[in-house]
Formats: structure tokens, sequence, C-alpha cells
DNA sequence: AACTATTACTAGAGCGCTCTAGTCACGAGC
DNA sequence: GCTCGTGACTAGAGCGCTCTAGTAATAGTT
């Protein structure tokens, strides 16, 4: 920084002024020192930006490191954040490296807000680090003091699901439920409303949130061969999952059963799966992220509850019921 | 840390040596100290000690956050580099994020090394990083000068892959390859070697790395129904988009249709997959990355290529070819 | 001509640490 | 009794920035 301001004839403070893209120099010295900052290869260095100034504008992110929703999310984020003149830390979640752990890294980093994807946290240990930073949960319900969260509407996720099946013929609809995991409470609940409100019965399986927990699901379902015409299952990677086992068995798809997914991952839209799906808003949510971090951060806004809508995504796993179902 | 130093009756520089685990203070103040910081819940601020110290011992770390395999690599670079005693900073790669991005942000955090997970960048790039940066390039064979390379021996993969069709009888083994991404060629060359020690002709047709182009790859197969009994795939992802669509047709796997994959991630292990893969040594990969990170950081030491040798698992997706093939 | 505003710029403190160069006390060695 | 070495501790500069307060020069007002 030194030798820019040397090279340019004017102080360091200028030199800082330029990069920052502050008021306060001519156009004309502006160029001057950018000029003589690209002669030199110079760049400022980030965490001494950091330290020098009050605020270090720094979101913290944790993600799980397998999880492609989280992957699609961190792009969006990366964008949303960018824009808003804001830096991102990532720390990742893995079985090795427990969210707490992760957590502390990006704390460390004096990160100004933490931005949990998918928390598994319990809400004490939340309601704790909401004590001392602003703490954004995406894609959990939690009822956590102090803690905004942002979420898609995932009553309203598994009530489209259900619709669109209803629709289309069925009526006999089976759940594979994601147990414990973010959300699964909520889309069980929407799909429970949605059949009762067509005067269905709702059955309901136990699932999880893997391919392998999909797969287990199918397995199941092959056994008990329950009278059902269609299923909707908690997410796409338990659906691709069972999707992959089913495929193997006799039952036709979607001409025997019908599937529908949750999240639109890439891979659901991948022309071999075809996976119908619920599709989270992702721009949405890492916009209404990043917007929930900044006001809590530059105004005395208390936290909120952000709910986005999602939208059904039709492709080839869903279709009319075959006749002998009916 | 002021605070701490205070209530603890020391000096800030004592804080600092206790908090870095520094020699020079007693056990008894070495306690008193920590008490102190217990108290106040003091963490160091990251940023500071790194700016005041001349070493940041900061590994950057770019990714793509839709690779599973990379997420598995994260994961053993955390554990490698902690018991080394460095910090690992991630920077994500993705569609609206390209790799010198990730990059420049990377070393704008000062880190002292690069480490960059199967990069697409040109050679020339990294030649220019590395005149700067100790640069590590995992999972991807570039002569590029100047950089360290850590992968896996993918030749020698490729031919596990043949040898084990060899030995189960067959003998038509068709490679559908992953066009230009990193460790294709190397692929291609150890299948094309394994066949013609065998005395066979080596067949080779294009793929790619991800679900769809495995699945493309199956649909040209299914059209053309080459004479073959088993086939060995680029990697996993194109590997399972492959056998989500065969499984589709009439081809039974194992039995009409031999299929191996490549990297053993997560989901070429799930019991509805059961993919039989050769399996990257992800600790090995990560320890002698961190390894040559550290030697070219405090040594002289000059760039290497490190080669981990693959092995073979065997799973679902693997058995001796049907005898109407033979 | 004397005043205030505004623009372009600079000096220097400060961010929260690390690290070098010390000081001080105490015991060993001759 | 003197030096010397060692372990425990401290003072204060420095890391590379930002930011406040201030100066100098020019323009605008009455």
């Amino acid at each position: 920084m030194e030798d820019v301001a040397r090279l340019a004839g004017v102080s360091r403070a200028l030199v800082s002024i330029v990069y920052r893209d502050a008021p306060g120099a001519s156009e004309a010295t502006r160029a001057r020192v950018l000029a003589a900052g690209n002669e030199l290869g110079y760049r400022p260095d980030h965490r001494a930006r950091l330290l020098g100034r009050t605020r270090t504008r720094l979101l913290g992110v944790t993600f799980d490191v397998q999880a492609p929703f989280h992957g699609d999310l961190v792009e969006a984020l990366y964008l949303a954040a960018e824009t808003a003149g804001y830096d991102l830390a990532l720390s990742a979640v893995a079985p090795s490296r427990d969210e707490s752990r992760a957590v502390q890294s990006l704390l460390d980093y004096r990160c100004e807000a933490l931005v949990l994807l998918g928390p598994q946290l319990a809400h004490s240990a939340l309601t704790v680090l909401a004590d001392s930073h602003p703490v954004i949960v995406v894609g959990r319900k939690v009822r956590a003091a102090g803690v905004d969260v942002v979420r898609t509407d995932d009553t309203a996720g598994s009530r489209l699901a259900v619709e669109h099946l209803l629709s289309l013929g069925h009526s006999r609809i089976l759940h594979i439920d994601g147990a414990k995991f973010p959300g699964a409470a909520e889309r069980r609940t929407g799909y429970r409303a949605a059949m009762r409100k067509a005067g269905l019965t709702p059955l309901v399986e136990t699932g999880g949130r893997t391919e392998a927990d999909g797969a287990d699901a199918a397995k199941n379902f092959l056994n008990d061969s329950p009278p059902v015409t269609a299923v909707t299952i908690f997410n796409d990677r338990a659906a691709t999952g069972f999707l992959d086992t089913i495929r193997q068995s006799s039952v036709e798809v979607p001409g025997d059963l019908s599937v529908v997914g949750y999240d639109n991952t890439t891979i659901a839209g991948l022309s071999h799966i075809g996976l119908t799906t619920i599709a989270q808003n992702t721009t949405a949510l890492a916009e209404l992220t990043t917007q929930r971090a900044i006001a809590r951060l530059t105004t005395n806004s208390t936290p909120t509850e952000e709910v986005v809508t999602p939208h059904l995504v039709s492709r080839a796993t869903t279709a009319p019921p075959a006749r002998s179902h009916r």
C-alpha cells in the first residue's frame, strides 16, 4: 500500500479511499492510484481491512458438505451477499466435524452474523449463539428465542404435491417422511392436511433424508405392497434412492406408481431421473437470508420468520393412475 | 485480551503466550490466565492473530460445491490440516462463480498456499499462481511448472477395474470416458493398456462427469447395443446415471452387464446402488496435500508429484458374464 | 473583501493480536 | 562475592489496513 501511494504520489489514506470506492478523491487521482496499484499487482489485504474497520461485513455460513441442496444455497448466497456488499465465510459440517466446531471457527473470524443451513443444533445451543450474534436459520422451522428463520413453506409444498396428484386422479397417496430432520414435520403436516381436506385418509411411512433411507423405504414398500398409486417423499435424495430400487422391480413409474420428491436439486432435473418435485426458491431464500442478516446488523430489527412459497416442477415421475388401480 | 490480562493480573503479552501455547509461562499463571479467559468468554480474534504473525498458517482450498467427491476430500483436509496446526479457508466453485474468482478471494485472505481440488484452470493460469504461492493441484495430472500435484494413480485404477472384470471372465469390455475432465485421459490410458496387455481390443465411448452424461451414454448404449458384457465408467456420478437408465431397460445388471465406477463416493456404497468402483484414498490424498503444502512453505522443497494407489471395492454391479454372452 | 462551503487530500491513531528485545529475580558455578 | 544462565514476565513496535480530525485550496455568497 505504501508503495502504491508512493508511486502514485499520494498518501496511504488516499489509496485506501480509492480502493474502498469511498468519496473523497478526484477522478484523475483515482485513475492514477489504480494504475499504480495494477502496476505493482497490489491487492488489499482482506484481514487487515476487516481488522481496521468497525464492521467486518462478513457473513458466516455453515453447510453440509454432502448435501446438494446446500450447494445450491451456497451459490445463491454468494450472489446475494456480494450484491449487498457483504462477504461470505464458509465452514463445512461433516461427519467428523460437527456444527458447533464449524460455528466456533466462524466466530473466531469475527463474522458479524451466522447463517446456518439446515442446522441440527439443539434449541438451547441456538439460543446461546443468538445471544451474541444475529443467527439466521435457513430451512428449518425453529422457535428458538432471538433466531431469525428463513424457510420454505413446507406445509404448502407438501400440499402442492398432494394436489398435483389429486388433479391427476390419484386418491391413494402415501407419504414417506424425513423422520426427525429439518422440515420433515411440516412436510408431514402439509401432506396430512391436504389429504384430510380431500376427504382421504393419510398414510405415512418413516423414511429419512439420504438415498439409502429412500431405498430402504422402497424395499419395505415392495414387501408390503400397500394399495397406493402415488407416493410423496421427504426430499429428492430419498426419492432417487426410492426410485432406483422401485425401478428394479416390476413396478413401473409412473405407470403403476407416481412419485414426487422435494427440493428440486440438480439431480432431480437430470433427464434420466426426471423427478417431479417441489422446488424451493433458492434465490429468494438466499436474498431473504442476507436481507435479514443485514437488517439485524444495521437496524434494531427483531428476529422474524420469513416463509418462501415453493412451486411444483412436473416431470416424468407423475402421471394419471393406471386403470387397474383406480 | 486487555481485560483478561487485567483480571489475571498479567500483561497482554502473557495472555498471548498462554493462548498460543508458547513457552514462557509457568503452569500456575497459565491456569490463572485460562481461567480468566473462560470467565470473560474470551476467544482470540483470528484475523488479528493472522495479521500479527508473519506466517498465517492458512491453507486456501477451492472445491466444487456440487461434487460429492470434493466433499469427502474437504472433510479429510480439515483433519489433516488441523493435526499439522494449519487452518483451512474454503472457497466454493459453482456455475456462477468460476475458479479464478474463488482463488482471488483466497489470496485476499493471504492464504499461504493454494489447494485446488480438480481444477479446470488453464496451465498458464496455474503457472502464474504458482509464481507467487505454493499451489497443490489435487486429482488432476498437470505438468504446469512449479505446481505440486497430488493425485490417485488413475491409470492403475482403470487397470484394476479391467483386471477385476477379466478375472470374472469378461473379455468384451467397454470404457465410457470422462471427455476432457481431470483424470479422464489417465483413466482412458489405463483401460487401453490393460486391454492390450490382455490381448483384447479397447473400445471407448465418450461420456462425461455428471449423471446426465452417464444417462446419455446409456441411451446410446441401448441403441447401439454393442457386443460387450462389461463397462468401466469415468466416475461414480456418470456410472449412477448410466445404471439408472440401463436398469429401466431389459438389460440386467450384473446379469447381462457388469458396471464399474470410479471414486467410491458415498453414493456408490448405498445399498440400492451397490456400485463396484475404484476407491481413491481420500485420507492419504489429504495428508499428502497438507504435507506438500507445508514442505513448500517451510523448506525449500521443489514441487513434486505424489501418486496414491487406489483399490477396488467390489459390490453388486459386477459378476461373471452370462453364458449367452461368453 | 471577508465569510462560509465544498472538494481533495493528509497525518496519525487504532483495530487485536504477535513478537523482539528487553527487565528482573533466583540459583549455580567458580 | 562476582558473574553467568535461565525461567517468568513486560514494554512496545509492528502487521496492513480504516477512519476521524484536520489542512489547504478553490468556489460561491453577500
